[in-house]
DNA sequence: TCCCTAATTAGGAATATTCCTAATTGCAAG
DNA sequence: CTTGCAATTAGGAATATTCCTAATTAGGGA
């Protein structure tokens, strides 16, 4: 939940999930569309794959990353509860969050 | 868009949006909920409203803050878009995103 | 094996975030 | 005006993020 919303606060990441949107892409052809190095582009595919909003799989050398749909359902349902467009729940007690370090 | 997300991004921030679910609260009793700083409280609290996600209104000597579903709504928008569950847009080219300081 | 292409990891500099304490602002009441 | 409470701003330290170049891993073909 903390890795999924991390991970698309970052324009770069919101861009190549929406790239990813009309199929898989591979991590060449992901970063040849930004003005960035390819080691760049890696780290945020890194990123995405630790929040699970997308999955590698190799062919050969290249390496596709696919979007995965569940990830983004998942911070969907947050914000319809916020929104009250889904079922309400209690006001959250969790107090295990307030950390630094 | 960009500051709405990375509003989203901390679990402190989230906490908040999520207790303003049922009503506006003054800035003290949110504070009063976090093992932190009643300033950091209020860092946070900018930032939210930076993003559009809550407004302020004094009342006296308090200051109670209000959830803005609008903005929740505006990135559950994106994510509908990336699902599929809205209508699907052109893979983006807004090259204006990939920039450092 | 050796070489080439695809992609990642490693290390480090610049910048941004997060959080604290101290000082300040804004409002109300005596 | 002074006091007191609610809340914010200011300044700075610790930490995290972002991005680069250089080095490395991994696979395919001769």
């Amino acid at each position: 939940m903390n890795t999924l919303f991390k991970a698309l606060s970052h324009p770069v990441r919101r861009r190549i999930v929406a790239m990813l949107r009309s199929g898989p892409l591979a991590s060449g052809d992901i970063a040849a569309a930004f003005d960035m190095s390819w080691p760049t582009i890696t780290g945020h595919l890194n990123a995405l794959k630790e929040a699970g909003l997308v999955s590698p799989e190799r062919d050969g050398q290249t390496i596709r990353y696919r979007l995965e749909i569940s990830a983004v359902e998942e911070a969907m349902a947050f914000l319809m509860d916020i929104a009250g467009t889904g079922k309400p729940s209690p006001i959250p007690t969790t107090k295990t969050e307030g950390s630094r370090g």
